[in-house]
DNA sequence: CACTGATCTCAACGTCTGTTGAAAACGAGT
DNA sequence: ACTCGTTTTCAACAGACGTTGAGATCAGTG
């Protein structure tokens, strides 16, 4: 987390990847610890420079929050792909990429970021709720051929927004360290319910 | 929010309730902004009182936090009496309760507080593993017949903080609006399925 | 070599935070 | 009326925060 030499003054050679680093540093922070928790100062630390650094690129930290979180795979590509096979086993292609990517990514999980930010800071929860929806839901919905389908690509989300917050954040003690085969086949289930099965009361 | 005469000094005959009023703004703030967002002055100034009053009665923001979070519903009793009739119907009747008590209490939701903390404060995270854990999950997982009955009370957790997470904080739009007994339908039986399917791979 | 523009640090600002110590106002017991 | 203990406010602290402006240092261009 030091890409450069420490302390001294001034430019050093080129694109020295600064900007990358605190872009890096920022992702790890917000992750952890949400848009609050988070300070400029620590993320600026981490990438060993100045906090003025940090606002020079991006002028503020909400407008560093945004660059921070921008999603490292690009849903129109990855919904398509999940979807195209059409909806039988869906949920489970579904939950098993998320499962795959939530273990692989780990604290450093945008996705981390952007709930623990949304949970107590309106305008990030606006700003996943519209990432979710249009970026996501819609497309899952559009693929849905029962009744209802925005309103089962919300269950699904309901789903799967409860599995990362008790994994990976409560760390429910037997929910942390079951099989990742048996959790994709038993909440690969209840997705493929929401998305197929009757809504009817009971 | 003014439960007394304003700026006047000094003793103000007996107990005045004052106590009890800082405990439920703290509640309010809490909920409503965790425990990072939620500030002593401002609890203070919906109690209408001195923020080093606040200090007084309960030393630090930390304990503030522990005695504002003090269940309003005892588990020890609601548990059982949901668990009392039976492992038939025992999903529908905790979504039920659930979604009753959310709709309810509304924004002053206590769990709210829990969950927005424990998102983004690790001991807050703690402390509701441990409430989760021992005042609810343990008891429910008592009352399962079926193998791992803890990994099953799991399960449940994870639904039902994805369901207040995805319903009352990210607010998905139609999630939100969907009829209440339509929901009660589709959570119960996925949570009757965690309390009783066979939990084999797919 | 001088100029330019990007990169980067320094020092400070104003504000907000949790917390503290002292004193003021008051009810109640004697 | 005097004291005692509780309740409450006041004024200030030290630290952290986001942000700013000025200036230092360097790569590349002419």
């Amino acid at each position: 987390m030091e890409p450069t030499g420490a302390g001294r003054r001034g430019r050093r050679p080129g694109d020295s990847g600064t900007r990358a680093a605190i872009l890096d540093a920022a992702r790890a922070r917000f992750a952890g610890e949400g848009f609050r928790g988070a300070t400029v100062r620590a993320i600026a630390g981490d990438a060993g420079v100045d906090p003025a650094l940090v606002m020079h690129y991006f002028g503020t930290k909400q407008a560093l929050f945004v660059a921070a979180m921008e999603f490292p795979l690009d849903p129109a590509q990855v919904v398509p792909h999940l979807v195209g096979p059409g909806i039988d086993g869906l949920g489970e292609r579904l939950v098993r990429f998320l499962i795959g990517v939530i273990d692989e990514l780990g604290e450093a999980n945008p996705m981390l970021g952007l709930v623990r930010s949304a949970v107590s800071h309106p305008d990030a929860a606006r700003m996943m709720r519209e990432f979710l929806g249009e970026a996501i839901l819609d497309r899952v919905a559009a693929a849905i051929e029962a009744d209802r389908p925005r309103l089962r690509a919300d269950l699904c989300a309901s789903q799967i927004v409860g599995i990362l917050v008790a994994r990976q954040i409560l760390a429910l003690p037997e929910l942390a360290a079951a099989d990742r085969e048996l959790l994709i086949g038993v909440y690969g289930a209840t997705i493929q319910r929401y998305l197929t099965a009757p809504l009817g009361p009971s």
